[in-house]
DNA sequence: GCACTGCTTTACGTTAACGTAAGAGAGACG
DNA sequence: CGTCTCTCTTACGTTAACGTAAAGCAGTGC
């Protein structure tokens, strides 16, 4: 268990992911990781870029667009248009997150109202069990 | 195109979806429309139920977790167990829906860090455009 | 030598929410 | 009657992100 190199099971140990998900990483171009023999050996360049796909993951981008944005990190001598592009994407990645976070905060008070409406439904008719005794 | 039960064809122009939609909705117990011969004719009450099916997709509930708010949309005369379960689905998904809008105010405020940092990358490579200029 | 463990590749399976094509009935129109 | 348009049912196709066998090398322990 070097620092430097890790091994696939230690990889999916460290980040709790499967061996599937990181040869389907490599597969998609978002991993590189080298060989020796057979075996695949992931570098810290790999550990980083993991921990961004998990991050993008999360912040619900798809793998492409993930890919996307880990160019953007590794960008040393793009084109700035390239960059602005990438960029605008994640802008408006953002502005959709906004937008679901409020219409979800809309969803969660609707729901409230539904659910004092079943507890009235509920404790009436508790009520009438009671009194039916 | 009368007030109460309109085809399949006014429902799409109405509400922009597709006749495969309206009969996939139907196939998932989510619309009852009625039939006339083998056509079927939407009433008010599917026109009701549809707009809260592409509100609570506009919110990211699955089809299952829409129908299992329409139910609780339609609760009136049901048994108290009955009530009672429906009821503790209903604040199960009100749970899962605040921790996932919690878990997206994260990630937005997340994502507005990158951003920042991707500000700062567009700026320095703007400035060393006009510096090599 | 042989079993065991861990890794490999290949490739079909899975889920959600429809899309899309094929083939046919049914009413309206000229 | 023939054609058009709308609708119907049936059923296979699609996309994303892996899951899940199946079958086989490679090194390690005994």
């Amino acid at each position: 268990m070097s620092e430097e190199q890790m091994t696939i099971r230690e990889m999916c140990d460290a980040y709790d992911v499967t061996p599937r998900t990181l040869r389907f990483y490599e597969s998609k171009e978002l991993l590189f990781p080298i060989r020796e023999g057979q075996k695949r050996l992931f570098t810290k360049r790999d550990r980083a870029r993991l921990k961004l796909i998990l991050r993008g993951k999360r912040f619900g981008f798809s793998l492409e667009e993930i890919r996307q944005l880990l160019d953007l990190y590794d960008m040393g001598d793009q084109q700035a248009t390239q960059l602005q592009r990438t960029y605008d994407v994640a802008r408006q990645r953002l502005q959709d997150m906004e937008e679901q976070r409020d219409e979800l905060n809309e969803a969660i008070d609707d729901l409230r109202e539904q659910l004092k409406w079943g507890e009235q439904i509920i404790a009436d008719f508790e009520n009438d069990l009671k009194a039916a005794q």
